[in-house]
DNA sequence: AAGTGGTCTAGACCACTGA
DNA sequence: CAGTGGTCTAGACCACTTG
């Protein structure tokens, strides 16, 4: 610890980042060595290198050995996204739950070789009793490993999921676009065939590269925007 | 370095990591401590410690000081989205650069508190001559900062926000959105005004908060989705 | 050969949690 | 009070880059 309560290897990497972002150093630009940080700050090597580890994280920088450290070409193009179903509280009611044979682009994405059963599971976000999106989840059914109907009332996908496999064994991959609903998503939203609805789908899939589930939100102008960020948000107290 | 060629750290941390995966161990459960890894492994304090970081920078386990490392709850709603125009390598031609007063909307984006001039920065993105997205970008004008129409030829919108603030010094806030295209648009992207285009809106933020710029995309079906993934994907290699 | 970052060790002291 | 993780030190050896 310093006099300011915080570790040394943090106010040195704040010190570093307040530079770069400020643009007292810049892009390709190159660090004063480990050995002369380590001076510079009175203290010791691996102090300095915890420090340089946490902007190299960061984005900031990038070390070359045998060479140095450089400052990171900044990247605006990566964004952070949060979706759930919950994400906004509203009332979710559920449609139904049934074991149906899926139409074949939903039995492409479950990678069925051959026509299979799979637990369909619709609901309706509502709030203030009128719809906001419609959600429509399919998972293969494998009479291995039974769901119990009562348990849908409150598990989310990731959590179905997870039932038939280690928590963190799958990821997810996400489609994002911009479709007119069909009639009978129209219908269940209650809205016009051409109002534009942004639709998420998602896919679940295991480490062996097996899709274990497949889900589409479509969402009504009225559900709002998906929010997302990029970049180097930092605290205004570091700098 | 041991036997396999790895670091002893990155080994350690793949063994502990296999297990979480596969479900051996399972959030909430408790890591052995530090000074137990560290005589299993036959190694130091210090090395055990360089593993337990990575796990918990992947997000597979925490620490909670004074009792031990906990394997976490996964986090399977946090997505990353590459976005940006070049993307997908398409023709992209200027329709227009001028400097105008915006109507309201885009001056609330910007943050003007009084009307203000802007550089409007207009752009289609086609493939095989064919329009797939249009994209209007705003950027307040100041006298002192100078833009030259040529740099706009290749520059993309990162660079040019970039311009008038250090390179790390702001992030963007985006906004996805299904919409139908307005008059404009509609006749830009030469399609149907029932067509539901997805709308991808940016601001570029300073790090005193000011919106330092502010842009656009309306992409048609044909540009195809936007894409992102969340999660744990591992190599296999490590498993 | 001198300097760089990458890996690793064997200590030390601290604040905190729990029996 | 013993055990835990958090911080920090002063070394060591390695592979790599540069002159």
């Amino acid at each position: 610890m310093n006099s300011s309560g915080q570790p040394v290897y943090q106010s040195v990497a704040n010190d570093i980042k307040k530079m770069i972002v400020k643009g007292e150093i810049n892009p390709s630009d190159i660090l004063p060595s480990e050995n002369t940080l380590a001076q510079s700050y009175n203290t010791s090597r691996v102090t300095i290198r915890k420090s340089l580890r946490i902007l190299e994280q960061g984005g900031f920088i990038y070390s070359w050995p045998g060479k140095g450290y450089f400052v990171s070409e900044p990247e605006h193009d990566v964004f952070t996204l949060v979706f759930n179903e919950e994400g906004r509280a509203h009332d979710i009611a559920y449609k139904n739950v049934t074991v149906i044979i899926p139409d074949p682009e939903v039995q492409k994405a479950l990678n069925f070789t051959a026509p299979n059963k799979a637990i369909k599971i619709c609901r309706v976000i509502k709030q203030d009793k009128q719809p906001l999106a419609f959600d429509v989840k399919y998972l293969p059914y494998d009479k291995g490993t039974p769901i119990i109907e009562t348990e849908l009332n409150y598990a989310v996908f990731p959590e179905i999921a997870a039932a038939k496999s280690a928590p963190f064994a799958f990821y997810t991959k996400m489609e994002i676009t911009a479709e007119l609903p069909d009639d009978e998503t129209a219908n269940i939203l209650r809205c016009e065939k051409k109002v534009p609805l942004l639709v998420v789908t998602r896919r679940f899939i295991d480490q062996s590269g097996k899709c274990i589930g497949y889900g589409k939100v479509s969402m009504l102008p009225s559900y709002g925007p998906l929010k997302a960020h990029s970049g180097y948000h930092h605290d205004k107290s570091a700098l």
